[in-house]
DNA sequence: TATTGCATATTTATCAAATAATATGCAATC
DNA sequence: GATTGCATATTATTTGATAAATATGCAATA
C-alpha cells in the first residue's frame, strides 16, 4: 500500500480509535496501547500499530519510540478536520448509492453492470458494496440475474413502520425472562448520557449523538439475551443511521430531552424496575417518532 | 453445462416447478406455460425451459412439440424419487456447514482457508455460502480476516428466544395499524390448510409441511404492510426450516391440529375480527412452542 | 391471441498466479 | 510485568481474458 494511505481495515481502526478515546474523554497525554486497542476493535495489533503511526502523521497522537502512542490533545477537543480519516473505495460508492437511492435516482431493479455503468469502480468493490447493503436488508438479489431494492427508511411511511417495529420489540426486550443488564456497560452508557445531558453534545458531531443513541438502544436488546431479538434492532439502528445523519442532525433541546429520558430508563433498570422501564421506553420511542417523523425532513414522500 | 446437469438456477426452478404444481394440487395433463411460471418465480423463460426439459427427461413432465410441457401425473401422486432435482455445490456445502455446526463439530470462529481444507471447493463456493449464512444471520466476518459463527436456534435456550420473538411480533402484525389481507393469497392459504387438515398431509413431506406453515406466518407478516416487521419474520422462518427439519418433521397429530388452528385463524383475519385473530396467534405459538421444545429434539443442549 | 422455440444481446461466473494484508509470536525495552 | 517493534506465517484480494448463463425479443404455431 502506498505511503501515507490505509487500507479500508486499518482506516476504520484509526476511526474507532478516535471514537474510543472521545467516548472516554480521554485527556492529552493518555496512553494508547496496542492490545488493549486491538482486542476492543477486535483485530490484531498489526492494523493498530498502522492506524496509529498515520494518526501521528496526522498530528492527533504523538509517538515515543518504545513507549508508544500518547494522545496529542484531549480526547474532546480534536478538532474536526484532524480527525478526519479518508474514507476506502467501498465507503464512497456505498455512500453513493445510499444518496442516490434516498434521491430515489434509482430504479427499483437494476444490474450490477449498470450500476458499474454508472458509478463506475470496480467488480470486486460493487460486489462488496451491494453484500453490505443486502446484509442491510435493503436490497435482495433476484432469482437469476440483478437485484431488487427493498423500501429503505426513507419516507414518513417507513419510518412509522420502523418505529412500530420498536415500539413493540424494545419494551418486550426489557420484560423478557432472561433480561440482565451488564453493571460495566450500564456504568459507562450513564457516563455517555451524562456527559451528554450535562452540555457534551458541543463537543460532539452529529454522527457521534447517532452512535450513542444506537448504544443505548442496543445495549437494552443485549441485555435481552436473546440474539434474534438483538439482530434485529442493530438492524434498525443500520437503517435509521443511513437516513438520520442527513435528516434530523440534532436539536439541541431535542438532544438534552432524548438523553435525560435515557438516564430515567437507565435508572430504572439499575433498580430492576423493569415495568416502569419498559413504560418509560415506550414513551420515549413514541416521543421520539413524534419528534423525527415530520415530512420536512424527507426529500419526498413515498406513496 | 454437460448434458444432463443443470445450473444452480435451473435446480432451483426445477423444484419451484414441481412445488407449485403440488401446493396446487394440479392434476395430469395440466399445462405448465413457460412465462406464466417465468414470472411466478421470479426468472425469464431461459432457465425455466431448461428445468422443463429437464423434467420431462426424468418423466415428470410430458413434452408436445410447439404445444409446451404438461404434467405427466397428478402433482401430489409424483413420487418421491421422481421429483428429487440434484442439489448444486453451493448447496450441499451450505448443509455439510449446517449439519457440522448444528453437531458442534466446528469452533465458535474460523477461517475461510480452515473451511476450505475441511470441506473442501472453491473459494467462490465457500464466499457464497458465508454470505448467505451471514445473511441469515449465524454467522459474522470479523474485523480483519476470519468469521465468528453466532448462536443459531440449535438449543433449547435459542428455540425459546426465537418463540419469544415471534410471541412478540406476529400478533402485532395482525393488530397493526395498516394490516389489510390479500383476498387471493388468503384464499391460497385456506386451501392448502383446508388440504392439509383433511388428511392431505398423507401426500406430504415434512419439508412441504415445514414450507406450508412458513408461508402462512410470513402471508401474516406481509399484509401486516410493515417490510421491517416481514423481513425479521422471514429470517425467523428460514432459522426454523433449518432445525425443524432435521427435529419436528411431523407427527401427524400435530399436523392437524396446527392446520386447524391456522384456519381458525384465517376465519377470524376474514372477519376482520383482528383482536380475535391476534389472540388465537399467540395461543397457536405458545403450543407449538410447547410441542417442538423439547430437548429430546436437540443433539446436546447448549448452555 | 396466447404460447412456444429459438436467436441475439447482456450479464455474470470462473480461473490461478501474483500481490497485499492480517494474525501471531517474541526478544528488546520501558 | 506489561508493552513495543519487528519478523514470520497465514490468509485474503486482485486481475482480466475466457466461458457460461440469463434476459429478452419475435416469427412461427396451435
Amino acid at each position: 500500500m502506498a505511503a501515507g494511505t490505509l487500507t479500508p481495515l486499518q482506516q476504520r481502526v484509526a476511526r474507532e480509535i478516535i471514537a474510543l478515546a472521545r467516548r472516554e474523554n480521554r485527556p492529552a497525554g493518555s496512553h494508547l496501547p496496542k492490545i488493549a486497542l486491538a482486542k476492543a476493535i477486535g483485530t490484531s495489533h498489526n492494523p493498530v500499530e498502522a492506524a496509529l503511526a498515520y494518526l501521528a502523521r496526522r498530528g492527533v497522537v504523538r509517538h515515543l519510540p518504545d513507549r508508544g502512542y500518547f494522545l496529542a490533545r484531549d480526547a474532546r477537543l480534536i478538532d474536526d478536520a484532524a480527525r478526519r480519516v479518508p474514507h476506502s473505495g467501498d465507503e464512497r460508492l456505498y455512500h453513493r448509492i445510499v444518496d442516490a437511492r434516498l434521491e430515489q435516482r434509482l430504479p427499483d431493479e437494476t444490474t450490477a453492470s449498470a450500476l458499474l455503468r454508472r458509478f463506475g469502480g470496480t467488480r470486486a468493490t460493487l460486489q462488496r458494496v451491494l453484500t453490505r447493503i443486502q446484509q442491510e436488508g435493503w436490497i435482495e438479489r433476484k432469482a437469476g440475474h440483478g437485484w431488487a431494492f427493498l423500501p429503505l427508511i426513507d419516507s414518513v411511511e417507513a419510518y412509522e413502520d420502523s418505529y412500530e417495529l420498536r415500539r413493540v420489540l424494545e419494551p418486550a426486550a426489557v420484560l423478557g425472562r432472561k433480561f440482565s443488564p451488564v453493571t460495566a456497560e450500564l456504568a459507562a452508557l450513564r457516563a455517555e448520557q451524562l456527559f451528554m445531558a450535562g452540555g457534551g453534545h458541543a463537543h460532539m458531531t452529529a454522527g457521534e449523538w447517532i452512535d450513542l443513541n444506537a448504544r443505548f438502544h442496543e445495549a437494552l436488546a443485549r441485555w435481552s439475551g436473546n440474539p434474534f431479538l438483538l439482530h434485529t434492532i442493530r438492524r434498525m439502528n443500520q437503517l435509521r443511521r443511513l437516513v438520520e445523519y442527513r435528516a434530523v442532525a440534532g436539536d439541541p433541546r431535542l438532544r438534552a430531552r432524548q438523553s435525560s429520558e435515557h438516564l430515567e430508563i437507565l435508572d430504572a433498570v439499575e433498580r430492576d424496575d423493569r415495568t416502569r422501564a419498559a413504560l418509560l421506553l415506550q414513551r420515549h420511542l413514541e416521543g421520539a417518532r413524534r419528534d423525527k417523523v415530520q415530512p420536512a425532513h424527507f426529500r419526498r414522500g413515498r406513496p
